[in-house]
DNA sequence: ATTTTTGGTGAAGATTTCATGAAGATGCTT
DNA sequence: AAGCATCTTCATGAAATCTTCACCAAAAAT
């Protein structure tokens, strides 16, 4: 059984979309707020969010952002007011995975919910032969099926190289992929990143030289 | 016998290519003004004009526009002043072949022509299977499905050629090829780069001389 | 035939780029 | 506010690469 999370304050809303999920054998659990939900979210699996970015304590905004820190985890915004709408679009650069604005039914929420959940499993299947692997939903990465422990940057770069491997990526283009958005970096940092990511697959197979410099360019993941 | 046009106003320089091109066997003809020239080639079969930019009666850049709208004729572009340089790099962009600016010998117009024409005859057969690829994504070229392990600077010397084959490049537009910003480098350099270039093909096929020098004019890469 | 110019070659020196370790800065949690 | 994890910056040495140079061979000019 799936189970959905309903981050919603108005009762109303929240029991409704309960009960059609429930009617089509989804598990859910709703929270009022976004601290709870939060809590709730670091010690439990929960295989898709509802969030409404109309929250009493903190900001949609803010919710998605930390849950996209630690989670992967399909996240379907939920706004109830037109005023939203510019929120709602930063939400969804910000790694929203679909929105609903104002005019919907709980029926049209569950239909999102059965998209996103069967776009999140197809795209974490395992592709290849190779020794990498990919579990979006945990945000980590295996490697000879052993799971890494990475930082956010780390997790950022690497699922990226995972992702396009066999090919050259530029200094730039890895500072892009870490912050979406400009960010005064030097370029040089990715130098340390990928330092202590080769570090950590070190860790398990010493002799692997995965990562490869490409002089006056950038890196590149072999397989 | 392989048939030169002269397109050119000042006498003496003209009667010095004559010279040189007709001790290199080949055969000439000479007007100093753009409309007898373009007369003579409507009615004759001509292997290749060289066009003086500073005609008295029409513009260079009118000539090569009516010689392109009727024919592939390799044109060679040379300019005796200064201050034609802009108009020869709008020339070249028109379809214009090769172009020597001032200081020239009539030997260097002499190399200029052979490369050209050799250029020509190649282009108009029919593309062969190049035995070089360009895998651009992964930085790497290909030669006999190898992949060659090149330094930067290699690189984008073997890249260019591969991408421009049966053509001249001189040291000089290399240069700038691997150094798009002003660098102060000597031409000299590029010889040193070919040459390893060279080794490293010649690791995978010793008998391959791909890379012919033009003398006194620089590098081209043949099929 | 001899001289001059041009390109090839190998090696030394200069320069650029990268890896590394550590220190400082930032931000989040408690 | 203190502590922790993370990100960034910095200095340094090592390695790769680029450039220059001297010398020789080949081609062109005389």
């Amino acid at each position: 059984m799936q189970h959905i999370l309903i981050v919603e304050d108005d009762k109303t809303i929240a029991e409704s979309i309960a009960f059609v999920l429930e009617k089509d054998s989804f598990g859910w659990t709703w929270y009022d707020n976004g601290h709870d939900s939060l809590d709730y979210l670091d010690n439990n699996e929960v295989d898709l969010v509802l969030l409404d970015v109309g929250l009493p304590d903190i900001s949609g905004f803010d919710v998605l952002r930390k849950i996209r820190s630690k989670s992967n985890v399909p996240v379907v915004i939920i706004s109830a007011r037109d005023d939203e709408a510019d929120q709602v679009l930063g939400l969804e650069g910000l790694g929203a995975n679909a929105y609903i604005t104002k005019p919907f039914s709980p029926r049209v929420i569950v239909a999102h919910v059965r998209a996103q959940l069967r776009n999140f499993r197809s795209n974490s299947e395992p592709k290849s032969e190779s020794k990498f692997g990919i579990n979006e939903a945990m945000r980590r990465v295996l490697f000879h099926n052993q799971e890494l422990t990475l930082t956010p940057a780390e997790y950022k770069i690497l699922s990226h190289l995972v992702k396009n491997p066999n090919r050259v990526h530029t200094r730039e283009y890895l500072l892009k992929v870490i912050w979406d958005r400009p960010h005064g970096s030097d370029v040089k940092t990715i130098n340390t990143h990928i330092k202590s990511i080769r570090k950590r697959l070190n860790e398990i197979d010493s002799s692997c030289e995965h990562i490869e410099t490409i002089r006056g360019i950038g890196y590149s993941l072999i397989e």
